[in-house]
DNA sequence: GTAAACTGGTTTGCATGACAAACTGGTTTG
DNA sequence: CAAACCAGTTTGTCATGCAAACCAGTTTAC
């Protein structure tokens, strides 16, 4: 693959920040609270807010709102769309570096 | 390695046009100058020049002025640092992808 | 010989986007 | 009931990417 090629990609993950959500959440193959994503990828709650608010407007992951006895919790979970984006990112990154390691 | 240590990761290699570019660099094994650049990889003339600043003022490319006949040229070469950066970038990505997907 | 178009870039200004600080809305603790 | 805390969201700021405009010169056309 051309390097050409890597930069006509164009996708959500390639911010790193949002890679490491997409990678975390699908790994954990459970949904997780944003408690959980926050200390896991130690970040900022705005930060974090804002990158699932785009992550869910592309339809990457969903959302769950629901009270926990009378608190608040927020879920998310990695759509299939999300993982299938995952893949598709991951593979044109392993592509890069095949080929331009020889 | 954990999505946490992937964010740690600090480079000016994690914008993709950079990423791009030092791979075409570090791959073509010789000096290329701007012309060459600009048709491997299709950007504007601005955008290739600042990121090669950045590229240089970060000690990852060199950039030797001259003039041929009588027109100013421009060649760009990675450092060792480059390709050194270069490698680390990819390799903690590798990592990040091999742990992704098990 | 001079105007127009091209080469080889650099500088600028704008628009997007990341980020943290400040805020909201509610709950628990003292 | 006031202070501290929890769970996020909104806001303002600052950085960065990017292309348009520019600069300095060269070649081509008339």
């Amino acid at each position: 693959m051309d390097p050409k090629n890597f930069l006509s990609l164009d996708s959500l993950l390639t911010d790193r920040v949002r890679l490491a959500i997409m990678a975390t959440l699908c790994a954990a193959e459970e949904p997780l609270d944003f408690a959980s994503l926050l200390d896991n990828l130690e970040l900022s709650k705005g930060n974090l807010s804002s990158h699932m608010r785009k992550l869910d407007d592309a339809g990457l992951v969903s959302i769950k709102k629901e009270f926990v006895g009378r608190k608040p919790k927020t879920t998310y979970c990695a759509t299939e769309a999300g993982r299938a984006e995952l893949k598709r990112y991951l593979d044109v990154l392993s592509n890069l570096i095949k080929e331009t390691r020889q």
